[in-house]
RNA sequence: GCGCCUAUAGCUCAGUCGGAUUAGAGCACCGGCCUCCGGAGCCGGGAGCGCAGGUUCGAGUCCUGCUAGGCGCACCA
């Protein structure tokens, strides 16, 4: 019974934040009609056509689902109908008349109209079509595809598993996570660095070295009891024959330093493995801080310090408290014990301090679900220590089963009762693996179809997207056998490019208008799945366009513009797929 | 018992800030499409918002209650 966890309470950042686009693409138009609206708005308030309260509203400017209600659509007129007492429709064919005489100095939006209960829908036209198409294949990833008004330093903290064993598959599930969206918050401006914690101090290191004595006293030979609440995995008894092969015969100092000495060989080595493994995952963390230099350094006594002078300590039972209640937290905590000894909550409370002391003003962590109880009493602790709560999320990666044959695979070839993450890697590999990871919320528990996962074939939603790219390549390589020239990125302009007409090409251009946009939805609301959904729309756009329209033709004007329209959506394709850190092959 | 999360098609899941007479994919099932650039592809076909109320111009989306499942409720980490 393998679970794993994974996400989410997630969803906050639901802020006023403004994003300037590095090309022209549908967040951009949007923008652009935003600016419209308000300028009309204000006309139409300061000749008293609308009441003042019409600048307060609220409204949207969203792509329709339908695309015959054009390219864009507001529900101004709705929102506006019961402060200015006036039915929508009519509002709107005030707002509509305004509206198209400014947009006859918009160079994109060609058709404006009033439909259903007073929408109003925005139309933009070739010249919109051919600039996304050039913005695209001009771009550069280097320089972000979005970037924000308002930055924030943000510290990703992930996986963090106890160097005590193995990493499992949910830690590959936060590795995913954590990663995007370190990248994502990067390219849409913000400064971010992902951190990984480890574990290494407290009774669970006692514990791993107490396991590991038994387990080479074993290898010795003697006959030794392993401690009921020990790990029993397999791995320690290949790290006791390491050990002694490394380092000989046992120390005979007290047992209390055996055991400090053997659980720190082994974290160190395990840690080492994870660090390893998590690189063929394409995962890099910026930097790992450790339990232990907490715990040496001033930061828990200070914020024992802080909370006294704040008023939120009590003694009781020989333990100090923290009142956690005042901050919504369902029972006060425990800091230090009866026994002098500090409980996880103090260190950890000292190591999010050093994180703000550091300078970021965002902490993102991903938990698994086991730990979602701890929530409240963490936020509670900062907020107590005066930190803004805001400024402290958790997203919960739920749990992941592995499904295999329609059952739930829980058994490890090494004969433990979990599977692990480099078991994971070697049967399916990075690639499926991190997008069958990242096509769902963090939120959702995941049914890992392991059958799924391996397959070479249009069943694997990792194929069918990688497929697209390669057939791309296949396309612009054959281009140049047969002696076409493969327009530049900077070859084309919106004369070269109007020979795109078909209905499956403008469909294609307009689902990678949505490009940077669909960047910064995924990262302002942490949600990478969006992201994954996003590039196999885009997959099955060019898929369907290519079964329609023929690229290397007899046209050269047309196969010019086609080939462009390839390029763009390769790259689309391509970056979409780096952000989730999936490979884009030229052939497969 | 208290708290949090989840409930959408036979299965696995999307559904953005409450929006548009038809709530979307994939898998599975059925039927079509290769003289031609990669058929690992394309086109077409059925069925669904756990239950009951409420809020409103408008609810899968928000509120209340109920039902079912998961997780959490340590002087563990």
């Amino acid at each position: 019974m393998l679970r794993l966890p994974v996400s989410s309470t997630g969803r906050r950042g639901a802020t006023l934040t403004r994003y300037s686009y590095g090309t022209i693409c549908h967040a951009e138009l949007a923008v652009r009609v935003r600016g419209m609206i308000d300028e009309a708005l204000h006309a139409l308030t300061g000749d008293g056509t609308l009441p003042r309260a019409a600048l307060e509203m609220g409204y949207t400017v969203e792509k329709p689902k339908d695309p015959a209600h054009g390219d864009l659509a507001t529900n101004i007129a709705l929102t506006l109908a019961k402060p200015c007492s006036r039915p929508p429709r009519d509002i709107a064919g005030v707002l509509a008349e305004r509206l198209s005489a400014l947009a006859e100095d918009d160079d994109y939006i060609e058709e404006i109209e009033i439909a259903g209960p007073g929408f109003i829908n925005f139309r933009a036209g070739d010249n919109y079509l051919a600039d996304v198409l050039m913005g695209i294949t001009r771009g550069f990833s280097g320089d972000g595809w979005a970037r924000t008004d308002n930055p924030r330093k943000v510290l990703v903290e992930f996986v963090s598993a106890n160097p005590t064993g193995p990493m499992l598959v949910v830690n590959a599930r936060a590795a995913a996570l954590g990663d995007v969206y370190c990248r994502l918050l990067n390219m849409t401006g913000h400064w971010a660095a992902s951190e990984y914690y480890v574990n290494d101090a407290g009774g669970q290191i006692l514990t791993l070295g107490r396991s590991l004595e038994a387990r080479i006293r074993q290898a010795r030979g003697e006959e030794f009891p392993f401690p009921g609440d020990g790990y029993p995995g397999d791995y320690l008894v290949d790290l006791a024959s390491i050990y002694i092969e490394e380092m000989g015969d046992l120390p005979s100092p007290g047992e209390e330093d055996l055991w400090t000495h053997l659980g720190d060989w082994a974290a160190v080595k395990i840690l080492a493995e994870q660090r390893r493994l998590l690189g063929l995952y394409g995962v890099e963390f910026d930097s790992w801080y450790h339990e232990s230099a907490v715990r040496e350094g001033a930061g828990p006594e200070q914020v024992i310090e802080i909370l006294r002078d704040r008023g939120y300590l009590y003694e009781s039972e020989e333990a100090l408290w923290l009142r956690s209640t005042a901050f919504g937290d369902d029972k006060d905590r425990v800091l230090v014990k009866s026994d002098g000894s500090y409980t996880y909550l103090l260190p950890d409370l000292a190591y999010h301090m050093d994180k703000f002391d550091r300078g970021f003003d965002r902490l993102i962590n991903i938990w698994g679900p086991d730990h979602h109880g701890y929530i409240a009493r963490m936020r509670a602790g900062l907020s107590a220590l005066g930190y803004p709560e805001d400024n402290f999320e958790v997203v919960i990666s739920q749990w992941v089963r592995l499904m295999s044959g329609g059952h739930e695979v829980s058994m490890s070839k090494r004969g433990g009762t979990y599977v692990t993450m480099e078991e994971l890697l070697e049967e399916v590999g990075r690639d499926a693996a991190r997008f069958f990871f990242l096509m769902r919320s963090a939120s959702s528990p995941l049914d890992f179809d392991l059958d799924l996962a391996k397959e070479q074939s249009n069943e694997n939603p990792v194929y069918y997207a990688q497929y697209a790219h390669a057939r791309i390549s296949g396309i612009l390589s054959g281009a140049a056998e047969r002696g076409v020239e493969v327009p530049g990125p900077g070859d084309m302009d919106r004369q070269s490019l109007a020979p795109l007409g078909h209905a499956t090409e403008r469909a294609l251009i307009r689902r990678l208008a949505d490009f940077p946009g669909e960047i910064v939805g995924a990262a302002q609301s942490l949600e990478p799945h969006r992201l994954a959904a996003y590039v196999l729309d885009v997959a099955a756009h060019f898929h369907s366009f290519y079964t329609e329209c023929r690229v290397l033709g007899d046209d050269a004007r047309l196969t010019r513009a086609r080939l462009h329209l390839c390029r763009a959506s390769a790259r689309v394709i391509a970056e979409i797929l780096g952000i989730l850190g999936v490979t884009a092959p030229s052939q497969m």
